[in-house]
DNA sequence: GTCTATATTTGGATAGAC
DNA sequence: GTCTATCCAAATATAGAC
């Protein structure tokens, strides 16, 4: 017998405006570098002063604490949506396909998602709860699929950070390793079948 | 007949002095991140008053200069110093080892060699010319061992550079990543054998 | 909630005495 | 070559009026 909840239009504003804050902030970061974030240009962007700012967020930090948090979100849906078949090399293909994707379409995503690079920063326990849970996610799917000597796991996040890695530093926005991802994919399974069916023959 | 060249003391000494800067600007970037690289740290760490540092270098974008073309330079060295026996497979682990291991070793150094990192700066062009350089040993290398298809190079730069990030992202310090470099090198080498092989069989 | 004003720190860089 | 003194700009953050 719950009814509707309650709206709370102050609620809701504030949350809008905080949205529109974390926006301009992804603007800014996208623009002059993760680590050049600046709350007087961020308050111009949104029309504000620099200490407006404080009403909404406590400090530069809590930012780019909302940001990781935000990203980690967006990489658990993404996650989420890729299909599975139970074809192991599509939906390995895919899987990777997403990362790769995800990874060069917003560098400065990537760097704060997944390397350290702000000095001093680390994400809440909250914010890296979500991390956690999308990589547990990953994990899941890889041991759908097979997947579970930890050195194969780890040989290949290395091969799709890789990609990712060479296609940010090298050629930002096209697709020269992206395109790789399939092939590369193909080449990791080829391996990893033959490793473990010699493990498998040889008992 | 050229006698020994005229030894200038004070230009010897002014050299010296210049290292010793360098050497305690790694240090600094090292413990505090690439992009905290501060002038009156910096000084303080040598004994100086930050001023007395334009006496060696004329901005501070100038020691970030000499430091890529002190980190290209070692990588050069690094390069030529691998061993080429005309066995393919052992010569591309060689090489692998050296480049995981060289970046993994000094994360900032191939965070400045190889990564954008630091807003508004980039190499002048005698420093980028000797990152340049050591790039080209190292396609000769490849070429030498018959890799020349593009997106075959492409691929094992992907692989190489995924190694070295994983390492350096998730356990810096550790071998976890770089213990895996020769399986790696196996597994490429055996899928571009094989395409090579199909090319030419179905021609 | 937003502003102005300001505190405080820190940064790179320059002038000029010694 | 090194120093002190200083400039100038920019940063985060706080206090308090409205």
């Amino acid at each position: 017998m719950l009814g509707t909840p309650k709206r709370d239009r102050r609620a809701e504003r504030r949350e809008a405006t905080r949205a529109e804050i974390l926006a301009a902030a992804w603007d800014q970061v996208r623009a002059e570098g993760l680590t050049s974030l600046s709350l007087r240009d961020l308050a111009s962007r949104v029309g504000m002063q620099a200490p407006s700012l404080y009403s909404y967020f406590d400090s530069k930090h809590a930012i780019y604490d909302a940001m990781f948090a935000q990203g980690a979100q967006e990489f658990l849906e993404a996650e989420r949506a890729v299909p599975v078949t139970g074809d192991v090399l599509r939906d390995l293909q895919a899987g990777a396909r997403m990362f790769v994707g995800f990874c060069s379409d917003d560098p400065v995503r990537y760097q704060l998602l997944f390397q350290r690079l702000i000095p001093g920063f680390e994400p809440s326990p909250e914010s890296y709860g979500i991390a956690v849970d999308a990589l547990q996610v990953v994990r899941d799917r890889l041991a759908g699929a097979g997947l579970t000597d930890p050195r194969h796991l780890d040989l290949l996040t290395a091969v799709t950070a890789g990609l990712a890695n060479q296609q940010i530093s090298n050629e930002p926005g096209g697709d020269r390793w992206v395109s790789l991802v399939d092939e590369a994919i193909e080449m990791y399974l080829e391996h990893v079948d033959k490793r473990t069916k010699q493990k498998g023959t040889r008992k």
